[in-house]
DNA sequence: ATTATTGTATTAAGCGCTTAATACAATAAT
DNA sequence: ATTATTGTATTAAGCGCTTAATACAATAAT
């Protein structure tokens, strides 16, 4: 699954974040029953109480909903999952676009470079 | 000068990040001479040990020297700032596009967007 | 010469994050 | 009925980050 935790920011947040991507690009699908707490942790390599932390915080947000002994599930409301897409994309891209402006690249020289680099990679 | 310090991660990693790109962007000019540790602190509500802390990693990185009683210089060596303008530039536009592509948005799509962005925004 | 300012260092305390070790209730699986 | 699996909760320990309170040496400014 490759979770590729970075250690100079908390892990539950990190955790978060990947899962949010996983659900929001469908790999986790709408409705689909999530590994056990204990196994994604494992997967991660992560304390079960850590992994438990990012998964109650999604499930405020939403994203899943919980079946007290049968496990947890992605949201079937696939509006709230497409929100949610939009809304990180929306900042990412204002978070990339501002740190190009303060590393002193304006608009038009950011979209030249973005365009290069998609040239040069294949696909 | 608006530090504006997040709490979801260590503080000295975010004070190199803008401090860096200050002297990237060249608001902190090569040869110039840096506010005081305590002055820096004091503007950015932070303790002077960890403003320390940052101005030591990029003094060990190159960009920053020190004259041990008159104060902390921007580095003279242009083409050492160039670098890492141009490495900090890689490396946002590279986190940048794998976060898309981990939300669904292939290439073109990304580029598309962010074009319509561009436009949308004055200037 | 004296004073103020520079970077630097040390110690103790508090806080959040993470882990480890458990335990429990509810229920699906057998 | 029994067993295994689910999410959940608690406690104690360790660690890094941050702050506060100091102190010191070197030297520019006076």
């Amino acid at each position: 699954m490759s979770w590729d935790l970075k250690s100079d920011r908390p892990i539950y947040s990190q955790l978060i974040e990947q899962i949010e991507l996983k659900i929001c690009s469908g790999i986790f699908a709408p409705g689909t029953k999530l590994p056990s707490v204990r196994e994604l942790a494992q997967d991660a390599a992560v304390n079960p109480n850590t992994m438990q932390r990012a998964l109650s915080k999604l499930e405020e947000d939403g994203l899943l909903y919980t079946n007290r002994t049968s496990g947890r599930f992605v949201t079937e409301d696939v509006k709230m999952i497409q929100q949610a897409k939009h809304r990180l994309a929306q900042e990412q891209i204002s978070e990339f676009l501002e740190k190009m402006k303060s590393l002193g690249f304006d608009k038009s020289e950011t979209l030249s470079i973005v365009s290069e680099m998609l040239k040069g990679a294949k696909k």
